[in-house]
DNA sequence: GGAAACTACTTGCCTGTAGCAAGCATGTGT
DNA sequence: ACACATGCTTGCTACAGGCAAGTAGTTTCC
């Protein structure tokens, strides 16, 4: 699936898949005495405290005219009431009678019961991953793209494993470091698990909506020497501003526990982390030429006086 | 999202959601100069190469006499040809002319568009999760619940950041085990990364559909001793055998590589994994009460003479 | 072999859905 | 005060699509 007909022709195959099945299950409307808009209006007045013909219309994009035919049936059997707006004299607001939402709780229940008897073709697990999917669906088709929640914390179980991976896959593709470099990162890990030490040293991972992102780590190296290492921002989720306020907390922190200077170790080469060095007060002190992970590098330090 | 009603709703939502989103794509049939059941026969007979009217109808569930006229509406227009079937007088065979034909890519055409524009509110990477998503939920939904297929291959850049990472996560969250536990997997995984010689070492990632669901890995101890290690099945790939298949996939090749005796060392209070080594023969040879990460044990050690 | 039952399709009839446009009442801007 | 916009209603209309009766073939069963 990696061209865009690919993806449009998967799409199109669900549509079907889900409308059918979907179809199926809203036939159910005709067992009952209401026609699905007829449903749907009633939905609708239930979902929304007081509502105008005008609001459903454009509501369940439906014509005017037959939104208040609709409104006088209900009416006649009611289900709705009608008063003018006290503001509006052209304005009248619809609320549903009690009777009104008898007809929608048993809308509802019906309807529930029908999705209850989709889902049951899978099992709870199943379900659950069911309504996740549906959920990245919705998410990433609703149109307003949402701005992104971005939150930072400290490292969980699972989350240096994670670091790990994520360095060893990406650097990997991007330039070809072989897995000796996933070998250093977990030996990184180890270390700082294994000796973490909360009075001087912290982590932090970025989440976005929820999502690993991004992460960095602020090591002891001695009394007065704080690390910056691991840092690291997922492409996905570049643009935020992650980066920068990484090192920030990082360099932040380790102000606030007192170390007198910082390092960093790096290769050239990695552009954008460059620059946030930079940008943060960060300066070159030495480049010595090697060879590691299966390519020539470069290593870089650089150094921050607090 | 635990008990079953706020599932319900949840899929409620979404149906909600997304007819609403292709409602208003599939209005853009009305675009075209078909209705919406209009096209659905024009795509059924694009789709199979000869259909019969009744066909139609139980597929697309019509009435037969509704399809009766839209066909011969189709028939005056040229779209469809119609000739009696060979073997029984009663039936039709309808096949779309090649006009119809250009029909159906028009109306492809303009629904593939449609999709793509829906598309567009994400980008590549959101598209490829949205299909995923998609796929998921059909495969969950579609009622066959589809065998899931489970591949087995070695590790590739990333795979043992994965694998420290649902150690530390899993064994946390189950026996409440720190972060030390998580640092040693590190651990192994670095050394094992570094030191990784092919003509005696081997590691297995299991995947099912595509998703990590597990891992083991043979290390060399010595010329005549292998070591298993890092034996993990997720809990949703349990009861498709996966521990049992790279159990003994990793027995099998340390016999062929020549090894004479294999070892791996656990805790006890694994009892899953505990019959799994049993099955494929490794004997308890040593216990040792002790304490790591966090919580008292029983070390063990097993061992199989190959 | 032939009546009875069944299947495939057609056609006439009818209802419900829903859009369009004209009309009326109330509001708003100049 | 006038024009114009907004909210709602109503008459007209078209179309979708179900139901049932009818025709012509096919199968079944005696």
């Amino acid at each position: 699936m990696n061209d865009i007909e690919t993806r449009v022709d998967a799409v199109r195959r669900f549509s079907r898949f889900y409308t059918k099945r979907i179809g199926l299950l809203s036939d159910g409307f005709l067992g009952s005495e209401y026609s699905l808009t007829e449903a749907r209006v009633i939905y609708e007045l239930a979902q929304s405290e007081a509502q105008s013909p005008t609001g459903l219309a454009s509501e369940l994009e439906l014509d005017p005219g037959y939104v208040s035919r609709v409104v006088k049936r209900f009416e006649r059997r009611g289900l709705v009431a009608r008063e003018p707006s006290p503001d509006d004299g052209r304005k009248v607001v619809l609320r549903l009678t009690a009777l009104g939402r008898t007809a929608f709780d048993e809308l509802a229940t019906g309807s529930r019961a029908q999705i209850q008897q989709l889902l049951s073709s899978t099992d709870e697990e199943g379900q659950r991953r069911v309504i996740d999917a549906m959920q990245t669906v919705e998410g990433q088709l609703s149109g307003e793209p949402r701005r992104p929640i971005v939150t930072y914390r400290a490292h969980r179980p699972g989350d240096f494993g994670w670091i790990v991976e994520r360095h060893g896959a990406i650097y990997h593709e991007s330039h070809g470091w072989d897995a000796t470099f996933e070998a250093m990162v977990a030996g990184i890990a180890k270390e700082f698990l294994e000796r973490f030490d909360p009075a001087w040293e912290r982590s932090w991972i970025a989440e976005v909506d929820g999502r690993r992102a991004g992460n960095i780590a602020l090591v002891r190296r001695s009394k007065t020497v704080g690390q910056l290492r691991l840092l690291f921002v997922e492409s996905w989720a570049r643009g935020l501003g992650i980066g920068t306020r990484l090192v920030s907390e990082c360099v932040g922190q380790a102000r606030h526990v007192g170390y007198r200077k910082m390092v960093l170790f790096t290769v050239a080469g990695l552009d954008p982390a460059r620059r946030l060095y930079e940008a943060e007060g960060f300066r070159l002190t030495e480049e010595t030429p090697g060879h590691s992970w299966g390519k020539d590098h470069i290593a870089q330090t650089w150094e921050l006086k607090l």
